[in-house]
DNA sequence: GCACCAATATACCGATCGGTATATATTAGT
DNA sequence: ACTAATATATACCGATCGGTATATTGGTGC
């Protein structure tokens, strides 16, 4: 009782095109005809890569998710010390890199909090990417430790999840009132707890 | 053409009993036969004391909203200086207590990513209550500003949105990875803000 | 150019959606 | 007890939902 997709590059091409619409309007606000809209696609074709709504929702949802991954890992690696790091994860979100985001902001925050109650698969989906970001910061902060960069009774884990937490919630606040203003204000405090625990050069 | 709903009882005890579901399941995932089976009434009883479903979805959100309120401003008023009042706020989230928010967790968060792409009216109520929560954050550090309790170049506005912005992130992340240790966590990390706000005294 | 196969389009399904017109029940006033 | 008003239940509407069985199209090998 396997499905097996009918055409790789059409599922692709559907999964691209869904990504912002079920980014924006949600797993239950989005409808197959809202698909078949945007793709230019019939239910038929759709039906014929994808074995159901769910199916769709979560392959559009791993799509956005590696996009997502993939920057964070391209702007990590192309930072060498710890700081750097941070810090290039912070900038990440600032206001001229997040149009890198699919339409409708961080897929991570919109698929979490929606599914939360709602969509028991998803809900792991997220929370696996949560956490992986989260282990991925927790890691760099040990490294500075250990370069002696920041300080050495900083909690790396307890420093990562309030950098993520910062930030998500400066998405939701600037989205939510359309301000970005206050993604700005943010971002800003998120710099300065990665300053706050780096090691004090003794004057 | 101006509705108005027959009975004012009525109309409570089902904004009441719905408080929960559109706050779990969301504006476009609540149905109108979730609400008749919750209340145990008929679509004619519902229709005859709201306009139509966004009717009844605002109400919801406008009586979740000022029970948070009522919630947030017993607390601050219970603590008399500045300090008090911020870590009051911050507690407000912990573990023990976030269970007098509705089924589903914190409802600005719910609604505010749901309806900022798809429901205007919503987006802008919601947008109200942050700036507002915001605002009253910001006057207490400006308060203790003044009292010389928090540092005079302390900015009173990025302080209030970061701390709202790290418990919303927050909460997001427990109830995503359904670990509360991370509220736990992030609850901690805002503590720590407050008090790395504070004047030091000169030992 | 024809047959075959892969992929898309068409046409349709029952269920449920939000919403309404109307009938029934309940309560209050007299 | 009867009436009038108020509020709830019933029955129904067209539209749209997610999903499927089948017809049609478009390329490939021969």
């Amino acid at each position: 009782m396997k499905f097996t997709p009918r055409s790789e590059a059409t599922r692709q091409f559907i999964i691209e095109t869904a990504a912002g619409i079920f980014n924006k309007k949600g797993y239950a606000g989005t409808s197959l005809s809202d698909l078949t809209e945007a793709t230019r696609l019939t239910k038929g074709s759709i039906y014929g890569n994808f074995e159901n709504k769910e199916d769709v929702a979560l392959a559009v949802f791993n799509f956005n998710a590696a996009r997502r991954n993939k920057l964070v890992r391209d702007r990590l690696s192309r930072a060498a010390r710890p700081k750097e790091k941070l810090l290039a994860f912070i900038d990440l979100f600032s206001r001229d890199e997040i149009q890198h985001f699919p339409e409708g902001g961080c897929p991570l925050l919109n698929a979490g909090v929606e599914a939360d109650d709602t969509h028991e698969p998803l809900r792991q989906r997220v929370a696996e990417e949560l956490i992986e970001t989260q282990t991925e910061l927790a890691s760099i902060v040990r490294m500075g430790i250990q370069a002696n960069e920041f300080q050495a009774d900083t909690d790396a884990e307890k420093a990562a999840v309030a950098l993520v937490a910062l930030i998500q919630g400066g998405i939701f606040i600037a989205r939510t009132t359309q301000n970005p203003f206050y993604l700005d204000t943010v971002l800003e405090t998120a710099r300065k707890m990665v300053h706050d625990i780096e090691t004090k050069s003794t004057p």
